[in-house]
DNA sequence: GCGCTAGTTGACGTA
DNA sequence: TTACGTCAACTAGCG
């Protein structure tokens, strides 16, 4: 067995949003160098496991996502796997650089914010080490920072601006099929010592069974570098039926791709919200984790439209935007926002391309940084009731109430289902921000893209990317669009089983007796199940039709201010100033609001009332549905 | 500066 | 069942 030794690179392919083999422009780099060895590593980052809010199904997916690439990449070549090092790659790189002897480091380009900072420190410790850095496009289509250079140096705020750079920059490259070989890894001595992270704080704790232990060793409990499991995080068992890995995203795309007239035909706006098995392709969460390769997903339904096209057919096929590879822009334009904008894109405050609405429950500010803390102020305990109540399904509106408990045990909801919720929680019910609705569909969605979550967050409450505040979801007559019956009310919201079709949306309308008949009584605040052989389910936490009225007043009238998120006002706090009953509403409770004996009507005019005192009454909305009641 | 149109996905009433 | 106009009204982009 004696070997001859070959002097070559000694490559480290640092996985991150590229948990594949397929379509890998940076594993197509490293293999370009023709190393000596190379180790596929996945760096256990405690950014990901104490200081960013995941839920359970999100874990399991990841590590899905994880424990398909490792099985993959030891079918090729036996001796290697995905390398899982329990250790943040800012200090552990600069040890496994020198142990491993690494002469070059392979990853695929993120612009993400958090990713963006790390990166940096990262490409300067592998410089300051004697190590090579290649960064590689492939988690986008076109590469944010290009399409920002192509869109004037500014973030891309519509979708036509997208097209516009997009023509200029030609199509997108074809997919890199998976390497035939890999060579072997390295030895992987771990002769230095392990830096642990802090577990405080541990924002994830509360959703922990059992103690988090996945920094327990470098190697992992067995020093095998396996993929860490739900126990070893101390997670409870994932609820979700969708499961991740590339095997499962190929074979998906496939399906999706094998019905032509589906995929030619696609047309976003006539997906139901309320199909189950869903009416869209579910590859949105392997897009995110990179389980599927964008390029790969872009050309074989290109492919499968062109064809269609060539072909003579009633329907014809569909363009973008609304088409399949249209929706693949709206990614693209919400990464080129987050590339121009940075930290500021993901909160109102400092964001100049985010308009300011005085909501309840804004977010909380560092003045050191300007970044948001994750926590918020609650200015209206009635508020913060609201948004408890939409964040657990019990707002009393079944069709809002089911799609968040889809959300909650799940991880996904159809598009347009989240528009309903979105709506309902900012400017079409409850008037809270939307960054309290970011943070939750952060934690819960698989598919948690964090700039497609923020862009989309704001579009929803008029604050960015769409403005006509006018269109309002209605929790009653939007879901009855799709499905009369309620069966997607019924299915994830059970108690209402038996209502009648007439009843499904609005169970506050049955009858007492009814309520009896069908086993479910309408009352109380949702803190309350069973009342003894009765079910419960809550009352409508408003009349929706009074909190329509009033948010688009306020929507209205914030709009005539004009503020933006970078105003100095709104850095410095005086934007109370020019909503000067702030201090009413909600705060004492629900039925103290503002007695609302002024004028609550808005003379704002059109732009020019910047700096203008709204009049009383406007502030919160509060005063104004008081009147309404009146 | 002005008028006009388009903007992936509203609700409601009428024909 | 579907198609369209109205409601009261946003911005951006174009000519």
């Amino acid at each position: 067995m004696t070997k001859q030794k070959v002097v070559g690179p000694r490559v480290i392919y640092w996985h991150r949003t590229d948990l594949r083999l397929h379509d890998s422009p940076a594993l197509k780099a490293a293999l370009d160098l023709k190393p000596e060895c190379l180790w596929q590593c996945w760096t256990w980052d405690s950014h990901y496991v104490y200081r960013a809010r995941n839920g359970p199904n999100r874990w399991q997916y990841l590590l899905d996502c994880q424990r398909d690439l490792s099985e993959s990449i030891t079918k090729i070549n036996s001796k290697a796997k995905l390398f899982v090092i329990r250790e943040g790659p800012q200090t552990l790189f600069p040890k496994l650089f020198k142990s491993w002897r690494v002469s070059h480091l392979v990853f695929e380009k993120d612009t993400d914010v958090y990713a963006r900072d790390r990166d940096e420190s990262i490409v300067q410790l592998a410089k300051d080490a004697g190590v090579e850095v290649i960064v590689k496009v492939g988690r986008t289509l076109y590469d944010p920072d290009e399409l920002v250079k192509g869109n004037g140096g500014k973030p891309t705020m519509s979708i036509s601006q997208v097209q516009a750079v997009a023509k200029k920059l030609g199509e997108p490259p074809r997919p890199i099929p998976a390497p035939k070989s890999l060579p072997d890894p390295g030895e992987t001595p771990l002769d230095f010592d392990q830096e642990r992270p802090s577990a405080d704080p541990d924002i994830n704790g509360q959703t922990r069974e059992s103690k988090e232990q996945s920094f327990s060793a470098l190697a992992g409990p067995n020093g095998d570098f396996a993929v860490p499991t739900m126990e070893e995080l101390g997670l409870p068992v994932a609820t979700t039926p969708h499961r991740g890995g590339e095997s499962l995203a190929l074979q998906r795309l496939a399906e999706v791709c094998k019905d032509k007239e589906y995929t030619a035909t696609f047309e976003k706006p006539k997906c139901a919200p309320t199909e189950v098995p869903a009416s869209t392709t579910l590859l949105s969460a392997h897009l995110h984790f990179g389980s599927l390769g964008v390029r790969e997903f872009y050309w074989r339904v290109q492919d499968v439209v062109d064809e269609w096209k060539k072909g003579k057919h009633k329907v014809q096929a569909t363009q973008p935007p609304t088409s399949l590879t249209g929706q693949l822009l709206f990614r693209e334009m919400y990464f080129g926002a987050q590339a121009a904008l940075g930290h500021p894109f993901h909160q109102t405050h400092a964001n100049p391309s985010c308009r300011f609405i005085p909501w309840h429950l804004q977010s909380t500010i560092d003045p050191s940084t300007n970044r948001a803390t994750g926590s918020y102020s609650i200015d209206s305990s009635a508020a913060e009731r609201q948004f408890q109540r939409w964040a657990h399904g019990q707002t009393g509106f079944p069709w809002i109430d089911a799609l968040m408990r889809q959300l909650r045990s799940e991880g996904w909801i159809e598009h347009l289902g989240r528009h309903a919720v979105a709506c309902f929680l900012t400017r079409g019910g409850c008037y809270i921000s939307w960054e309290r609705g970011a943070a939750v569909f952060a934690e819960l969605l698989l598919d948690h893209e964090p700039a497609c979550n923020a862009g989309n967050w704001q579009w929803l409450s008029c604050t960015a990317f769409f403005a006509q505040f006018y269109r309002c979801y209605s929790p009653v007559a939007f879901p009855k669009k799709w499905d009369k019956s309620g069966d997607f009310v019924r299915r994830y919201v059970p108690e209402l089983a038996k209502f009648s079709d007439k009843c499904i949306y609005e169970p506050w309308t049955a009858s007492v007796a009814d309520q009896k008949k069908w086993g479910c009584l309408i009352k109380g605040d949702g803190s309350e199940k069973e009342d003894g052989k009765m079910k419960v389910y809550p009352e409508p936490m408003f009349d929706f039709g009074e909190r329509r009225d009033a948010c688009l007043k306020g929507m209205k009238d914030a709009y005539g201010v004009g503020l933006y998120g970078n105003d100095k006002r709104v850095m410095d706090g005086s934007w109370k100033k020019l909503f000067p009953d702030d201090a009413e509403g909600l705060a004492e409770g629900d039925g103290a609001q503002s007695d609302g004996a002024e004028e609550a009507g808005s003379k704002t005019k059109k732009g020019g009332a910047a700096g203008k005192k709204r009049q009383a009454g406007q502030g919160t909305l509060d005063g104004v549905v008081k009147k309404a009641k009146k």
